[in-house]
RNA sequence: GGAGGGCUCGCAUAGUGGCCGAGUGCGGCGGUCUUGAAAACCGCUUCAGGUUUACCCCUGACGUGGGUUCGAAUCCCACGCCCUCCGCCA
């Protein structure tokens, strides 16, 4: 969401930004209404003033002074009520016209319509050259007992999967590393709420907008959260935090639902695009500076970058274009891990900073020490997020016997194995 | 699911039709005093919208929405949430 002062004050610069995000915003029509309810709210302002007078003045009169002023409340009332009436109804207007104003894109962003346009900024790791022929983590969970995909569909449907043995093991070690490389880096781990009422959705920005894609529980009116960052704005929603209490870091635990309507028939097999996950997430609360923000964002992206590191994963950081980056992000930041079974790199993270987008559509505020109230800023980043990074990990690091090589971070939490 | 109690300024409370956007205590912030601290004393201490360079000023909000009234924190209705007990349950 933006300010609708600061739509007023850049018309241009807004319409731009719609422009090379691909996004439809009217902007002329946002302003429009924007006045008009200013001008509705100063009318109902002054009625309401009036009214108040009437009331005082009640007191002090005589019974012939009290039934004029009776009939003047009454008029004053009428008007009052018609005026309220559509201030509500152009506020509801204008808001619904906000929710859906795109941020302003970073200048460094790469201009394109979509994922083709997005660049690689950067690349750890080669491709590892196999001396067999590698399996795809399907075959290889399943020549391992690892998983079990076709029973799991008896109970899910489609995009199931059941992991087993040593690979609920592993997935757990993942995890237990990223929550341990956060902690040590001062964030508050959290496991979060993932069922999730429809305003936080929308403090979020998933609605409107991507209502399509999110799973939604009818009969209790409730929606199931596709990251923990659902959970985390929830929870901050609607508080003034002290600055001195700032920057605010979580990591963020929770399974994860998509429903992945748009991408039908895309990535089915196995565990690379699934409807049910976990996730570690990064998220940042910090001041409204954009230097400030600009530090967390390379720092959040960093991390991540580490822990693949870690993992001894080949990867490519991408600059993600206007036209992949979504309404809301300043700038993204994806992270493409590689798959040998796919004989290229997939996303396995994304690095976002929103400047006060988010936060102005949650509520997320912070007094400085100055007594001045700020919208703050807010990021968020994949730490590690199963199984479709355990289905990289797996496939990178078999061996011509079907075990996996584990790498060096993840052995303290597998009884110090090396080998699966 | 059944029964009862409750929702007021960070916390605890006062306030049953105009003198209440709201008192008191605690907490927090600033100051006086002090070598420093504590204590004491003084002052400040919710948020949002409009207007404004700023100050000021105007308006709204006592869980939410409606109603009664010239006037509602206070009366009426509906809803939401919290707590306690019973039942059920991981």
């Amino acid at each position: 969401m933006l300010d609708i002062k600061f739509i007023r004050d850049n018309v241009e610069v807004v319409r731009k930004a719609a422009e090379v995000k691909g996004v439809d915003f009217d902007v002329d029509t946002t302003v429009a209404l924007g006045d008009k309810v200013r001008q509705l709210q100063t009318e109902v302002d002054e009625g309401q003033r009036l009214r108040r007078e009437i009331a005082e003045q009640f007191k002090g009169s005589d019974p012939a002074g009290r039934e004029e002023l009776r009939a003047r409340a009454k008029a004053n009332d009428e008007q009052l009520k018609a005026n309220r009436a559509e201030l509500e109804s152009s506020r509801t207007e204008l808001r619904e016209l906000l929710l859906r104003a795109p941020n302003i894109p970073w200048s460094g962003a790469p201009v394109g319509d979509g994922e083709a346009d997005n660049v690689v900024i950067r690349q750890w790791g080669t491709p590892r050259e196999f001396d067999f022929t590698p399996l795809d983590h399907v075959d290889l969970l399943e020549k391992r007992g690892w998983a079990d995909f076709e029973r799991a569909r008896k109970t899910a449907g489609d995009r199931a999967y059941a992991l087993k043995t040593q690979a609920v093991l592993l997935e757990r070690a993942l995890h237990s590393l990223a929550l341990d490389v956060l902690m040590e880096q001062d964030f508050e781990l959290v496991s979060v709420p993932v069922l999730a009422q429809r305003e936080a959705l929308v403090g979020t920005g998933f609605l409107p907008g991507h209502a399509d894609e999110i799973y939604f529980l009818e009969r209790d009116n409730v929606f199931l959260a596709g990251t923990a960052e659902v959970g985390l704005v929830g929870m901050a929603s609607n508080e003034v935090i002290d600055a001195r209490q700032l920057p605010k870091q979580f990591a963020g635990i929770s399974t994860c639902f998509r429903r992945e309507v748009g991408s039908a028939g895309r990535d089915v097999r196995g565990l690379l695009r699934v409807h049910q996950f976990e996730k570690v997430e990064q998220f940042v609360i910090c001041r409204n500076d954009v230097e400030e923000s600009a530090r967390w964002h390379a720092r959040l992206l960093d991390t991540s970058e580490t822990i693949l590191r870690g993992l001894e994963l080949p990867h490519q950081v991408v600059e993600c274009s206007t036209g992949d980056m979504g309404l809301g992000k300043f700038r993204m930041n994806d992270i493409n891990t590689w798959f040998p079974s796919l004989d290229t790199y997939r996303e396995t993270h994304s690095c976002s900073t929103l400047h006060d987008w988010q936060a102005r559509r949650a509520g997320i505020r912070y007094k400085d020490t100055d007594g001045v109230i700020h919208f703050a800023h807010t990021l968020n980043n994949t730490a590690v997020a199963t199984p479709r990074l355990l289905a990289a990990l797996v496939e990178n690091h078999q061996q011509a016997d079907g075990t996996v090589a584990v790498p060096a971070v993840l052995r303290p939490y597998l009884g110090g194995r090396a080998i699966l």
